[in-house]
DNA sequence: AAATCTCCATACACTGGTGTATTGTTGTTC
DNA sequence: GAACAACAATACACCAGTGTATGGAGATTT
């Protein structure tokens, strides 16, 4: 009766004829972006995936290079935001660490699909200068929060930097290294305490 | 006068109008990989490169899978035999560790398409079953070799073997992370000592 | 109920890529 | 020097994908 002006959209839970928003093409373009990265994206393989045909895409995204340049822009601020999450609220140096770690490595390689995307974005980070900004963008943003932790470890600013440089190029590394292997669980988590331990070995008062 | 048999191409040295072997088309296929990943690799483009129709890559391999394939046999074959010369030879474990270091990391990083391929071929093993194989067996081959030397730091296996792993994901990841930026080097550099640091921290005599 | 807006379908022109079949050209060998 | 083999050019048929122009159906507004 009043004025609830739905996106038109028929309430989104009905699969019957639900209308497409410009992010559900993004949610679609995710799915073909983890599966076989940014070069597999094709307006044509996404549409039928979404049972409809290109005149729609079109009408939503000025043309394929919209459609990379806005999923990359969701991606970065989804990953800036998140990290407002990431803030460890356990008081000991030692516990926060583990949480960090665990947030850094088990957690992020049960998210296969987040994993296969960011790894995704990084690759093609490689050839397209857009990109390249906006993974450096998200690298620094989650270096520099971490650092925060660090600081609890040493007083020497430029060991911090490195300290929490060193494990989040590890992480990342494991990120690429350890891909869906059976193994994978057990071997992470020992990496994790290992990481752990050898972090908390740089305290100053040694 | 004798059965000086060469393949024909005339003496290689003369750019006058060198017939193309199979490896000159791995060589050249090595350049599109590293600029543009396995998906950017064309024959078409790769003819017009080398100055050639396509023809010529039709009668040197069967189609452009075994371009592909050919490909990654020859990058593991390498990797594998390289390694061969990975083993430091300093007598003190600590440069031994600083000479594996600086092989994994410096120097990894100074041979700037090397690197590329690499992260091209590990890219491109999360959408092919074949590269994936040829990524395990190489990243396999070389931890167990990094194995003799933490040997030398503990004698716990399961601690020598998690050591190597996480001295291996940081390297990676450290080739993921800092590609092409100005402060690399220094930054590479610091991590390195980090690492040794780190590594040497973990002797049983703790 | 007519006009309008939103979203999608259809049809078209175009590009860039693969693979194959056939023919040329140039060394090698007999 | 004729036959052969190695390598490359040409021409063809055939996709898969982009982008655009235009038409159409359903809901919304007036």
């Amino acid at each position: 009766m009043t004025d609830t002006r739905q996106p038109r959209r028929t309430s989104r839970k009905t699969p019957e004829k639900a209308q497409l928003t410009r992010d559900d093409w993004l949610d679609a373009a995710a799915g073909e972006v983890a599966a076989g990265g940014f070069s597999h994206l094709r307006v044509l393989t996404l549409s039928k995936k979404l049972g409809v045909t290109r005149g729609s895409f079109y009408w939503h995204f000025k043309d394929h290079e919209d459609l990379v340049v806005s999923f990359l822009d969701r991606w970065r601020d989804r990953r800036l935001h998140e990290l407002q999450y990431w803030k460890p609220k356990g008081g000991d140096v030692e516990t926060e660490l583990k949480q960090i770690l665990e947030l850094l490595l088990t957690d992020a390689s049960r998210n296969i699909r987040r994993l296969q995307v960011e790894l995704a974005v990084r690759d093609f980070a490689r050839r397209n200068d857009y990109a390249a900004d906006v993974v450096t963008e998200v690298d620094e943003a989650r270096i520099n929060q971490n650092c925060e932790l660090y600081e609890r470890l040493s007083s020497d600013p430029q060991r911090i930097r490195d300290l929490s440089l060193l494990m989040y190029v590890a992480t990342i590394g494991s990120q690429v290294v350890l891909t869906g292997k059976k193994g994978d669980a057990e071997t992470i988590r020992r990496v994790e305490d290992l990481m752990a331990r050898l972090a908390l070995g740089q305290r100053d008062d040694d």
